[in-house]
DNA sequence: TTGTAGGCGTTATCAT
DNA sequence: ATGATAACGCCTACAA
């Protein structure tokens, strides 16, 4: 690989002049500019990464933490990113946190260590603390679907337990009352809000919540359908369930269609989504939409701003949305 | 930032004696490693990898070239190449070529300028003689659904052409004659072979091809959707169709339930899969499986082997695999 | 066993 | 307008 001494020396110069028409910096002679340029193309040089970013502490770079890879959930959140990254001429580095502090802890460090000119962090795990800690650092970084106070400006917020009230609010309304729910793994935050909203609705319409009614899964579909399962038979009456999220919801389908029971004739079904894997199924299944797309968009937007050091307008927290369709029946 | 001088002061030696403790390289005295161990712990020090990979133009870290983001397939070869190189304490750089020939090679040049000790390569569009090329140099890669002649044994290959024909016999066996085609995008050699698939299996079995019974999209939903429209519109006596793809199926399912058709009812569908998207539509659709997760997983181990320097063993091409499921009924 | 010193490829500060 | 030269943080002969 070709290197600035390789060009400076073709092209009869310093190294520090090749510099400076690399950057456009300083004010050079268009000759040796041409020059300088010509034994580029002929050496084919690149300029290497690595050392600029050594000698810069910054690199072209951002990076974002996600918790997984798998599922079309993140697919959405990082092409996003990655898109108005691309615009931005930065470089995406992602890094993944599995489902332990240290190990988002290690996911961030790398990224801080490879100097990232910004952060972008989906961290379920980190501590409030941590991140206040971080906010002293000076790269800039956005929180997404987090609410850490004192760094409000910048958090990127879903209200999960208002969508979910919504959701339950939904099924109440059409007269259902023994109310089923699938939900996420206690040891979320965000799984922990969408019950509560669950709770919320209940206690809002004056019913009981029956414990035995709820089953935690991990959010997934082989979950879902195992949650469903139990519940189905402690009550086998139930007329509606809440799902917390799209691949449970798919779990619950495959254990009513094994059991031959139809939606929404047998059981209603509402749904958190993101990825619209909801409309797949069959019936389409009526949906609180939690979106992490435009999240994503907006936390990437937000990033550039304060990598350019343009004040941030201000961060509006999403609102949840219900997209009617047609696993909801009105129960007489 | 702590800096290995920091730490060498700190812990009275050189800064070569810390780089030995960092390295476990060479022989030293257990009380000054000691010494060191307690200062680097005391300042919170990191080694900078940036100034590491200068020094040593290695990287401890895998680059990974894919097309998009988008999508479970993505996500899952994504998901299963993190996890492997987890294992090896490689940090994995994922870069996105996007459709064209010269994106990729932005991809893979920003990948090879971080100097990353190996890498995967999802890749579409870059030329044969590029990849042979590529080769000379000496970091190690593996392509990925991809056979290029005198690189064999670095090719994860799969049989598309082979699976196709599979599907369509399939097909055929069951009675049916009229078969619409969902095909991909013709730039893409896949998806060529896919469709050749498709012909094979008409020929042999004296069936004339019909044009119009072919229609192209870009392997999604929205794609799938329309070009069954055009081809139901052209032909509404079709009795099955033959999928290239997932999403186009899902889409194709989205023309049927919006026109009241039922599968396997009044259409037989088989389509190919890869991450069981089929599963979720009803009923099941048949499909001719193409198992990235396995491809991507042999990808990284064979990609570890040549990074540890060990024999390559054989790569043997994945065959395709059949799955019934209830979108295909027999006509008699 | 440990230290010295040069190099990795850039940028950046002085000079000139 | 350009050239020395010292960083940046680490590794690695070569010496001691």
């Amino acid at each position: 690989m070709a290197s600035i001494k390789d060009v400076a020396e073709l092209a009869g110069v310093s190294r520090a002049t090749v510099s400076r028409v690399l950057n456009e910096t300083g004010q050079i002679k268009e000759a040796t500019r041409d020059r300088v340029h010509a034994a580029m193309k002929k050496l084919n040089y690149r300029p290497n990464p690595l050392a600029r970013s050594l000698a810069t502490s910054s690199s072209n770079t951002v990076g974002l933490v996600v918790t997984s890879y798998r599922g079309s959930f993140f697919s959405e959140l990082m092409a996003e990113v990655q898109e108005e990254m691309d615009q931005q001429g930065k470089f995406l580095l992602v890094s993944r946190g599995k489902r332990s502090r240290e190990s988002e802890q290690l996911a961030l460090q790398r990224l801080t260590d490879m100097r990232c000119d910004g952060l972008i962090l989906h961290a379920r795990n980190l501590y409030d603390e941590e991140l206040i800690e971080l906010a002293q650092q000076e790269t800039p970084f956005i929180l997404l679907d987090r609410q850490v106070e004192g760094l409000e400006d910048r958090c990127i917020a879903f209200e999960h337990a208002e969508a979910g009230k919504l959701a339950v609010e939904h099924l109440i309304q059409h007269g259902h009352q023994k109310i089923a729910c699938l939900a996420g793994p206690r040891e979320r935050l965000t799984a922990r809000l969408r019950f509560q909203g669950y709770e919320q609705a209940l206690r809002e319409h004056h019913i009981d919540l029956d414990e035995s009614l709820v089953a935690e899964a991990d959010y997934d579909r082989q979950g879902g359908y195992q949650a469903m399962a139990e519940i189905l038979e402690r009550h086998p009456d139930i007329t509606a369930v809440y799902s917390c999220s799209e691949e449970m919801c798919v779990g619950a389908f495959d254990l009513f269609r094994e059991q031959n029971m139809t939606v929404p004739g047998d059981i209603s079904v509402i749904s958190f989504d993101s990825v619209s894997i909801c409309t797949m199924l069959t019936p389409a299944v009526t949906t609180v939409h939690f979106p992490i797309k435009e999240m994503a968009a907006k936390a990437s937007s937000a990033l550039s701003s304060l990598m350019n050091h343009q004040p941030l307008r201000k961060l509006d927290t999403f609102k949840p949305e219900l997209r009617q369709r047609e696993s909801v029946r009105t129960l007489k």
